[in-house]
DNA sequence: AGAAACATTGCTCTTTGTGCAATTTCGTGA
DNA sequence: TCACGAAATTGCACAAAGAGCAATGTTTCT
């Protein structure tokens, strides 16, 4: 199912490692102080296959989130919860899938991006590479249970509470104690409210 | 209070001239058969002055849409709806902006980037600068009658609806014909089931 | 093992991005 | 009205990016 060939795996590699080369020097330096030549030299590729897997030094920085996780288990959406509704699988699914470690990196992008409305655009659009994921997989799984607009309001508006929270004051505020549980941070009590506004509706 | 003095019209101007002039011919020759320096020469204007004002041609066609119409009238939430609620506000606001005009370039938009992921992130870009806006105005509006959050999770839904569907085979569907009535679209029509979702809830 | 498919790379050339300085245009106060 | 300061436009020059092409190395499949 997961289709991984060895030279698929490679793929996933250099890419992975391209990006995360990035998003390194992109800490250390700051965003426009280093070229796509030593994101290269640090990875140990050339330039030219850099541009075969990044437009840009702002996409591969974005791309460190790490999206290839996502995509890869379609049958997150397998298990079901209690009421076996869209809103609850979603709301699964959100909570799965933002991991502290993801949301760290989600944080520290966005405050790289701060300055920087190029790689802004890119870690919205990484989001936004997520947010289509889930609505194809939530769309799969009720089929015409619901009207077809439905799953694209219900997912646009869960997606689209999250972004504007994440990247205006908002700091997941866990240590680096790894230990910690994962349903006790912000990101976790702020979800709460959004799906508990989504269930009541809106005056 | 709209500050315009003469440079300043000037510099809008020559912003939607260069933003005009690019869309054009990716509208006449494709997006990607065309480079920077056919748009100033079109324009009227040096290879710098285009450098000042955008950062890549994408951008600038994706701005052709004309946010600065968007973001001139601020005071499109001083006229309140019987009800007065946030969510009709928003309503109102969204039905008032998105103009048959707007809608068509927003479609053009859209079709062009479907095979050009870079000009697609400017597009989103540029719809996600006016629901900043439009968060801005609607948390001014009602102050602290609400918690902090029910205004992101508010705008991040309605917007969050909006841009799945517009992207997938949306289309206006309307002729050339500007008188039409401006509330019986296909966009309209969407419109009210998303409001009608909104207030009743998700399950 | 051999052939086909594909990833990686070097090379080259066009296009882009940007700092700096010069010039022109606009706003303001005397 | 005039002249001075502020700001927009532009040219120039150079570093960097983007992309086609062909060569080379690696994986896959039979």
């Amino acid at each position: 199912m997961t289709e991984s060939s060895l030279r698929d795996k490679k793929k996933l590699a250099t890419r992975k490692a391209l990006a995360e080369a990035a998003f390194e020097l992109a800490v250390e330096r700051g965003v426009d102080s280093f070229v796509v030549e030593d994101i290269v030299t640090k990875a140990g590729y050339s330039r030219r296959t850099f541009a075969n897997y990044f437009s840009c030094k702002e996409e591969a920085i974005a791309n460190s989130l790490g999206l290839d996780e996502y995509l890869q288990p379609v049958d997150q959406f397998e298990f079901s919860p209690k009421d076996h509704t869209p809103l609850s699988t979603i709301e699964v699914f959100i909570r799965r899938s933002f991991t502290i470690n993801k949301l760290k990196r989600l944080n520290q992008l966005i405050s790289l991006s701060r300055e920087h409305p190029t790689l802004r655009l890119y870690v919205t659009g990484a989001l936004k590479e997520m947010q289509d994921f889930a609505g194809r997989g939530i769309s799969e799984e009720y089929g015409s249970d619901y009207p077809p607009e439905y799953y694209h309001i219900l997912i646009g508006a869960v997606f689209g509470a999250i972004l504007p929270v994440l990247d205006e004051s908002f700091d997941v505020n866990l240590p680096d104690d790894e230990e910690q549980i994962e349903n006790s941070n912000e990101f976790n009590q702020y979800m709460d409210t959004v799906f508990a506004h989504l269930r009541k509706g809106f005056s």
